[in-house]
DNA sequence: TATGATTATCTAACACCGTTAGCAAAAGTA
DNA sequence: TACTTTTGCTAACGGTGTTAGATAATCATA
């Protein structure tokens, strides 16, 4: 039985070299350049062969929008682990955030539909969910020392990602605007101001 | 001489026309239905004679993003009007912005680049200037009663702007997300936090 | 090994898109 | 009326996502 084993294997490969083209693709010339004829091309084969692995381009959208939520998930954690004070945690949390964003450009601009049409099945990825906690938990923590108890864990988280996502895609918009320098000055700004308000 | 003067009106309303017919594309399906085929059907002329009009879409698309810079304008001026304190003028033009940004939808998403490719000339344009002074003018003033002469009016500016626009696009992607109440509850926090931290 | 079924792959098309060259008709001018 | 300018059109080029239908290769079985 080892001919249908083979064939799966060449089946992925070509799946897999369909990914590897089109992340190319976009990498070079980014998303507005990808088309389904280009991945085609640049594998040798024509173009329904594309449509037996993925149902239509959104699909494979979607697929790197999961790999950039795990990608993310996993930065972030590493990010967390470096510490165990909670405001440490979130200041390091909003650095590998950041960090990402314009390490892999191409992900972010992707997943939060950054200067793109995201596909629709893009924005209830359950993927979200993950990272979403990992924000959540020192945030918890750091109210949790808080007197104050009127404020709400979950209205923090959005407005913690929201400065995050602010600054991030504001950068990526008007590229030349300001220098690195300053940008990182306003994150490393609004970070502490949340982080100060938060503690009460 | 009337004869050419009529010929300019109705050169015009062509424009017009064209420019109406286009917004109501977009009101009605999205930025991403709108195609010159499409709006040379609805104004019952061929396709060249759009271009008679229009360079390119991106020009079609640079008026709009024109017309959008000026409406916030407006918007955010009348909103600071409404008091003399720094501290409320910021405020009441966060509202005003957060208020646009929704009634507006189809003019933010164009100007930021939410969930669409906005063209490249949209990024600079000198529209952008006006509306930037409406911020910093209120900022400046609170940050010059503070003490803390270290902070930077050009810096906290563009943290005002991000945690304004990352709150936005963030709601406008994951439309059904979160309830209204709590996003603005969201933005109110978001806000307060930032003006504290701007008396020091 | 020949036959029938399955799979893999391709060609060619459909309906869109932005854009433009070149021509016909209308309108204005003398 | 004859000439010039403006106006508008048809038809194309090259690109997009997508799919129907034919063909060639591979496999399983008699």
């Amino acid at each position: 039985m080892g001919i249908t084993e083979r064939r799966i294997r060449q089946k992925d490969g070509v799946r897999s070299s369909i990914l590897d083209t089109a992340w190319k693709i976009v990498r070079e010339d980014g998303w507005q350049s990808l088309s389904i004829r280009k991945i085609a091309d640049a594998i040798e084969y024509s173009v329904p062969v594309v449509y037996d692995h993925f149902e239509n381009k959104e699909a494979i959208l979607l697929e790197f929008g999961k790999q950039g939520y795990c990608l993310l998930s996993n930065r972030l954690q590493e990010a967390k682990d470096t510490s165990e004070d909670p405001a440490e945690q979130l200041q390091r949390i909003a650095d590998a955030y950041w960090h990402f964003a314009f390490t892999e450009k191409e992900y972010y601009q992707l997943m939060f539909g950054v200067n793109i049409s995201c596909c629709e099945t893009e924005k209830c990825l359950p993927e979200k969910e993950v990272f979403r906690n990992m924000v959540m938990d020192p945030l918890s923590k750091l109210l949790a020392k808080n007197q104050d108890k009127t404020v709400n864990a979950c209205l923090k988280y959005h407005t913690f990602w929201s400065i995050m996502h602010g600054l991030i895609s504001i950068k990526m918009l008007n590229n030349p605007d300001i220098a690195d320098e300053l940008n990182k000055l306003v994150l490393d700004d609004a970070i502490q101001g949340f982080i100060k308000n938060l503690q009460g």
